[in-house]
This record gives C-alpha cells, sequence and structure tokens, in this order.
DNA sequence: CGCATTGACAAAAACCTTTTTGTCAAAGTA
DNA sequence: TACTTTGACAAAAAGGTTTTTGTCAATGCG
C-alpha cells in the first residue's frame, strides 16, 4: 500500500506516480489518469508520516485551551467557540488542529507547552489565546520562526498577527447603556489585569465613565478570575459595603450568573433594585432569570478568522503585520437591567 | 540540528549517538554521557517526523468534538471536560491529542472524519464519544485495527473498550426522587433515541416509574436535540397540553434551562408549581433561579478513565473485552424540585 | 543534415530516525 | 594455542515520500 508498491503494479517508476498523484507536469494525461484509477482502486493514501518528513511540513496547527478556573475542568467555553471556527477553516485546508488543555491555570506552564509544541517541531503554526499585558509567548514564537496568530492584544515592540474582539468597545456600550438609564455608580467586575482584554475592558468603561463626568471609585471596580463562584463572592463585598452600587457590570456572562446570585440572596430584584450585564451571549445568558443583558462577541466568526489568517500566513499569502483584525461587537439588550431606581430614604445605609 | 550533525560533532557514528540517546546497551557509560551533555548544549531534539516514520507511530490520540447543536458553534461542554481529562492523561505520556471539531451535526459526516483520521494514519488510537445504538464507527474502527474507547456504549456482538456514565442509575435515581416527593405525572424530556445514553436514561426512567407503579405516557416522554431552545418548545407544549405534568425530568441541564424559562413564562414556580430537574451539573446550574436539582457525571474523571484506557491499550497492557468503566453518578439536590403540588380546583383545565 | 528543444519517464538523492548487521580488539575458556 | 564470547562502536538498511538530476527518443528549426 506504499507508493512503491502501487509504481511496480502499475509498471512504472515511483517518481512518476508521485508526479502524477500531485498535479505536476512531465507526465502524459493518460498515463496520469491510469495511475490515479489505480491508486484508488487499490486505496493508496500517501503516507503523511513519509510526506511530513521530506516536506519538514507537518501540516498541524497547535492551540492550548485554556480550562475553566472551577468545575469539570473544562476547556474555557470561549475557546471551544474558537477551536470550532479555527478547526471548520483549517480542516477545508487539510490541516490538523493539535489541542492541548492548560488544566492548570499557571502562565509559566501555558509558556512551557507552547515551547514544546513548536520545538518538538509537532506544529507548522500557533495560535495563541488569553494574551497577557506583556505576553512571552510572542516574543518566543517570534524566536522560534513559526508562524502564529493571537486572540487578543498584547504589548509588543514589533508587529505580529492578531484577531481580537473590541473589547473597549464593547464595556463603553455596555456602560453607557447603564449611564443612559441613569446610573451613577456603576460596578465594575473585570478579570485579572495581566490579561490584556481586562486593560481594554477597563478602558473602555473608563471611557464612558469620563465622557460622562463620572468619577471612576477604586472600590467598585473589582478584579477576579473568571468564573461564578469570583462573581459571587466580588459581589457580595460590593454589597455589603457602603454606598453600593446600583448597577455592576460584570466582564463574563459566569461573573455576572454569580453576581446575581449574590443580588438575589441579599433580596434585591434584578433589572429594577439593581442592574447586572455580562459579556458572552452564553447560552445560558439567554434563559436565565431574568434573561442577561450582555454582549456577543462573535467566537466562531473569531475562529474562522485566525484560521483564515493562519492559512495566509502558511501559504505565504500574508505578512503578519498586514493581519489585524478587530471584529466588531452586538450588544444584545436583555431583562438583567433597567432604570436607576430611586435613592433609598436616607437611613438605608444603616442596614447591615 | 540533526542527528548526525550532533555525531559529526562528536566523532561518533549516527547510530551510536541514538542508542545511547534511546538507552539501549552498547554504548559504554562514559560516552553515554557525553553524548547526552552535548546534546542538550547543542540543544538538540529528534525529529519527531523521522521517529514517527521509522516507528509507524503517530504519538497521537483523535478525538471528534461534537459541536453544541447551536450557539456559538462550540464544542459540547461535556466534551470540553472530557478533552480536559484525556489531555492530562496523554500528555503525561507524551502523546498529543489530535482535536476535530464536528461542527454539523451530520452522523455520516462524523464517520467520514474518523474515517480520514484512520485512513491517513495520523492517530494511533481514537476517542469514539456520543455513540448511537448501532455505531457504524466501532465497526469501522475495529476494521481498521486501530485501537479505540468510546465514551458511551453501543449494541454491537464483539467486545469493545467503552467507559461510560451510569446513566440509567442516574435517570433511576431523579425519577424516584421525584416520585418520592408526590409526583405522580413525571414528564422526561430526552434526547433523541438514536443516542445510546438516551435510551438508557430512558431505561432509567421507566424502571423508577414500574417500581412504583406508575405508568408511563408517552405524551409526556418527549425527545429532542439537547439544547436551552429545545427544552423550551418541549416544555411549552408539555404545559399546553391537557393533564400536563407536575414534573420534568430533563436529559442535561440545557434542556432543563428552556423548561425553566418556558414555565416562568406561564407564570409557575419552579421548585413549587412544577418540578424539573437536569443532568450535567453545568456551572450555570448552581447558579440559576432557583438553582437545579442534577446530576453530576464526572466528566473529567471520565476523560481521565478513557485517557488511561488509550494508553494501556496502545502499550499492549489491556485488551478491549477487559476495559469495560462505568462511572458512577452524584445526585445534586437543590431547588428547582420539590412536593407535588395540591391537586388544581377543577376547573382549572379551562386556563388556556 | 545537425543541433537544440521538449515530452515522458526513470534513477537516485534527500529527509532523519531507528534497528539490524558487521567489525574488531580484548578477554575468557578448553 | 585455538576458539568463543563480549564490549563498544560503525556501517548500512529501512521507513515512504518528494525533488533533483538523468536518459532517450521524437520533434522543430535553420
Amino acid at each position: 500500500m506504499s507508493i512503491v508498491s502501487l509504481a511496480r503494479d502499475l509498471d512504472l517508476s515511483i517518481s512518476t506516480v508521485s508526479r502524477a498523484l500531485n498535479g505536476y507536469k512531465d507526465v502524459s494525461p493518460e498515463t496520469r489518469e491510469r495511475i490515479r484509477k489505480r491508486a484508488s482502486e487499490i486505496g493508496y493514501r500517501p503516507n503523511p508520516g513519509a510526506r511530513r518528513l521530506k516536506s519538514g511540513k507537518t501540516c498541524a496547527v497547535g492551540m492550548i485551551l485554556p480550562a475553566v478556573s472551577e468545575g469539570n475542568h473544562g476547556v474555557d467555553s470561549v475557546y471551544s467557540g474558537l477551536m470550532g471556527g479555527v478547526a471548520t477553516e483549517l480542516e477545508a485546508a487539510d490541516y490538523h488542529l493539535i489541542a492541548t488543555v492548560q488544566t492548570r491555570t499557571d502562565p509559566d506552564r501555558e509558556t512551557a507547552l507552547y515551547e514544546n509544541l513548536v520545538h518538538a517541531s509537532w506544529v507548522d503554526a500557533l495560535i495563541i489565546g488569553r494574551t497577557r499585558v506583556n505576553d512571552p509567548r510572542v516574543a518566543l514564537a517570534r524566536k522560534a520562526r513559526i508562524p502564529f496568530v493571537t486572540y487578543g492584544r498584547t504589548n509588543s515592540s514589533e508587529p505580529y498577527a492578531w484577531v481580537d474582539t473590541d473589547n473597549e468597545q464593547a464595556f463603553y456600550l455596555l456602560t453607557k447603556r447603564q449611564i443612559e438609564s441613569g446610573h451613577t455608580r456603576v460596578a465594575l467586575l473585570n478579570g485579572p489585569l495581566h490579561y490584556y482584554f481586562a486593560i481594554l475592558r477597563q478602558q473602555g468603561y473608563v471611557r464612558a465613565m469620563m465622557e460622562s463626568g463620572l468619577s471612576i471609585d477604586p472600590l467598585i471596580t473589582l478584579n477576579g478570575e473568571l468564573s461564578e463562584s469570583h462573581g459571587y463572592s466580588l459581589c457580595r463585598n460590593l454589597l455589603v459595603g457602603a454606598n453600593p452600587p446600583t448597577s455592576i457590570i460584570c466582564a463574563t456572562d459566569a461573573l455576572a450568573f454569580g453576581a446575581m446570585a449574590a443580588c438575589r440572596e441579599r433580596g434585591l430584584k434584578i433589572g429594577l433594585d439593581i442592574s447586572i450585564s455580562g459579556y458572552g451571549n452564553s447560552s445560558a445568558s439567554a434563559y436565565c432569570d431574568p434573561p442577561l443583558t450582555t454582549v456577543d462577541h462573535q467566537v466562531f466568526e473569531n475562529g474562522r478568522h485566525i484560521g483564515q489568517s493562519l492559512l495566509r500566513l502558511l501559504r505565504g499569502q500574508a505578512q503578519p503585520e498586514e493581519i489585524h483584525y478587530l471584529e466588531p461587537v452586538v450588544l444584545v439588550p436583555r431583562q438583567s437591567d433597567g432604570q436607576c431606581p430611586p435613592p433609598p430614604p436616607s437611613n438605608s445605609n444603616l442596614s447591615r
């Protein structure tokens, strides 16, 4: 079932068979057809290992998938969505996706995983996700001269290929919406600031607040891991504090679900007594009670862009500095937010 | 940076270098150490492509990930959790996971994806998930003589390696719980019956009902895709019908979320007027309102078992027929279900 | 006619390992 | 001494492609 047995069967040389099947010149149409026919009859498939060895290409792209920070240790749903888009594009070009799941949330370990993937030449290209402010993986991939596309941006002195959603605009819109509903104390439950996206989301929030002449209160702009439990505990802290916010903007839907639970526990009616919004448009956001106002950031589309960019890079059709794609976001208004409630009677701050 | 340049550098033969680095005999301790040292100095890493070609092993395992049936086209969270467990085990053994996302829910296409993975010899072994009642992929993998482990069972005349959760017991427990709370009209919102797990869940439901002398009403045992929207529409149908159920057992948390939304829409208080339970213990299930009674089926653990089983199979340490692992389930009682409400006044069925 | 070009194929090199077989001296045994 | 064993290394084959170079006859041109 190797090319040599096929060549022997056809009474032709190996090179002719190879050239025929790979669509090169130097082989007559009749012979080509004869080879094609016999090859499919006999069920011949070129050994990808040998092909990889010869060409030096693996026809695979590597991706490290961040795990959710708690629960079933599954892959973060943003990245599983992204993977869907990437895989769709790659598959069409006969590339494979080698997925490594990062079970522990340890940046050093993530870098080591990338290093392993690159250095052991398992892959031709890399997808670098959940970029940090100064992401060492970008320098690493550049040094290894391996094509890569990041999902999210980073601080880099040199150009690199990136695809990202418009985090800044998303949080500008979300904050603006709250302000327009009369809220003045708008809290931000953000992710850890070493992630670049968290910086951008904060910037969007700050821009909207500044634009309306509202001050930024560091006591109500908190940061934590992107999980329900952190949303719950951070929100509890917010509500217990003096002068609690009337609106809470959460960096992810998961944070928002946790925050909603904390609000319910305090007896607050979500959408009336307090406004909450999320980010991600997760399927649960449409079916929770009340349905969550959120932002659709089009992960599948982003994944497709990443896949396409990667292929262009691999084919030499584009240089990294040409690949900068900022996916617009779509605000999804639902019922978890509303008009700012009237100020409580003055003795309300006695409540524990 | 190949073995030949390393050998030249050391003034040794290629074979000696190879044997030294691979821990074979036939090389003196001093020489071995010298080679080791120089190899790490020079940063030599054996080319995995050449190694694969020679050994005929790819050191990779293939897995097809079912996409969620709607929304962001992401990977089903059960399978992303499973992937986490599998990857954890494989990684420790220096195996890689090649993940293919099945974006369209088309069984034929899924089979084709497996065929491609196997036939193009991209992988040494396969994980076959979301097994169907008569799953063609099992026969296919056996014919290709490629080791595989299924997640879920199927009808097969010959033994095969499987790992599964105890679906039957889970739905027996869930149903029993409803019956013990006084419910007699217990609905089942199940997945499509061509999935083996749906059959098993139905069996558990039926066993509990029979055991308590309750009859099975086909009008309230419905089947649909595993999504919020199907949960919503199926539940609407249930509530509109004559003699609606007082309890709804859903095959997944997603179905349950949809069902909850439909119940709220009808003005029913979940946990009081109607009881709902899910399956999966998704993170949202703990934070929705009311928190959802569900079952934890330990996907990460299942993934680890699959990974371990695969490695044993690949190393010849076990035969497929020895690998049958049924993961026990854990019921997670929360507040979405409760005592059966008293029967409504007789004119209630006039309500639209 | 003589020479260059082209078409169609074959031979061999290269890709980088691992594994099998081979060499040769030193040591052990009868 | 003659023969076998063993230790330490080298040479070469094998794995299945792709690509470069080579061959040889037929064709085209002046």
